[in-house]
DNA sequence: TACCAATGTAGACGAGTGTATACTTGCCGG
DNA sequence: CCGGCAAGTATACACTCGTCTACATTGGTA
């Protein structure tokens, strides 16, 4: 009882009560496994949580807020070390800047291709290590509440501006693609991601297929907005 | 009272029992508006249907057994509409075969922007039309039900089959992307579509611009396949 | 005509749910 | 030491839910 108490506490807040925390863990087990959130109960909740039903007013107004404060930790929790990771990476990527391959269409295909194998894998490996969070997550994000949807929206925005971020100052896209059109197609290229966890949990057995696959779609794209935009002939919509 | 009864027949079984096209429609009202399908009792169905409870059971198993009901109409409702003015919009486009433009890396990019374009705004049209139908579809499509799931993925792999046929039908790729690759690439395309579809909905004020959105990305998608192939660097996993 | 199967209705049962009110416990500053 | 406050508990009420058994209405058919 007491371990299960401590089981992913490093993300907590430590100034939230510990039955705030055991609600919050509970609603994570629960939806992960079984329903989503908005079909959860208060009760269902508390009886995971080994709490009373009324603590869960103590500590929330409904299960959007109880959902708002998942994301929220969820975001935290998935933003900074994903970030680092890729900066980390790409950064190994761009040690051997000096000899740079022949570039085609502006676009440095050896390089590209490294940088977009390191964050798939990252990315990947991630949602192998929180499970729950992703399917939660991608639940939510095709839910009903428009709320925890618009939130969960701005955590895959955020991770695709760090990628474009990156993107741009490791150079690894023609100079002729300015800033705007690198956030649309990162913002696709992350939606895309999301969406794919969810495959990627559901059919273990094509772990490595949904990897090769969606590496290569992220690959397609930047290079076909490369060329395209080469030729003049890439039309994205201003917003 | 009787009006209501005959809003979206035509789709229908005629051998249906009234109850059963009523509880069907009601089921697409109540999840496009409140909740999701599993989420949704056999109660509730039955007010909205202005039918008693019991009623249900006469004609469904359980609530998964009316999702597959209702994915089983939407299907044949989707799939033949679609395939017909698609392969329509592709002649059209095909009509002046006799001036083909100059093609780079093997893809005819005048043409094949023409169909795409065609092809993107009858989807979207199409989403117009049924709104409901694709809100439900694509929740249950991320929901918990692995039996809806997987149905409405098999609309989606039709779909995709569909518009792989034409690509090879009306050479608008390359020679050197054989069958498999144009099929797992109109599967990236199709899943990408039927994501967006929710987003479009969502927001109307949007609905232009990620049509155009959808439509670029899809362009992105092909000509970076393309060029990779030409290039030798496509590196697509057998399955 | 009499049967019968399909369809829809009625009422009732136990279980589960959200929520309101009231109670206990532990803690911390004065 | 005490009063207040936050966290958690206990009990109770009205409601919905899924499901069961029994009954009524239809339309076709032997």
């Amino acid at each position: 009882m007491d371990a299960e108490l401590d089981d992913l506490p490093a993300h907590h807040k430590a100034t939230d009560a510990p039955g705030k925390r055991q609600l919050m863990a509970a609603a994570l087990r629960l939806s992960s496994t079984s329903r989503r959130m908005s079909s959860i109960g208060l009760r269902e909740l508390a009886r995971e949580a080994g709490l009373n039903p009324n603590t869960f007013y103590r500590h929330f107004r409904d299960v959007d807020d109880l959902g708002m404060a998942l994301i929220d930790d969820i975001s935290s929790q998935l933003r900074q070390p994903l970030r680092d990771l890729r900066r980390e990476a790409a950064a190994r990527a761009a040690c051997c800047d000096l000899l740079r391959q022949p570039q085609l269409f502006g676009i440095d295909l050896q390089r590209g291709r490294r940088v977009t194998h390191e964050t798939v894998q990252l990315f990947f490996d991630f949602v192998d290590q929180h499970p729950s969070v992703f399917i939660i997550g991608v639940r939510e994000l095709h839910g009903s509440s428009p709320v925890l949807r618009q939130a969960l929206v701005k955590v895959m925005d955020e991770f695709a501006e760090d990628m474009a971020i990156d993107l741009l100052e490791f150079n690894l896209l023609p100079d002729s693609l300015d800033q705007v059109k690198v956030r649309q197609i990162s913002a696709l290229v992350s939606h895309g991601l999301f969406n794919q966890a969810l495959d990627y949990l559901a059919q273990p057995e094509r772990k490595m297929a949904i990897r090769a696959l969606a590496e290569e779609q992220i690959i397609m794209q930047f290079t076909g907005a490369a060329v395209l935009q080469s030729l003049g002939l890439l039309q994205l919509p201003e917003h």
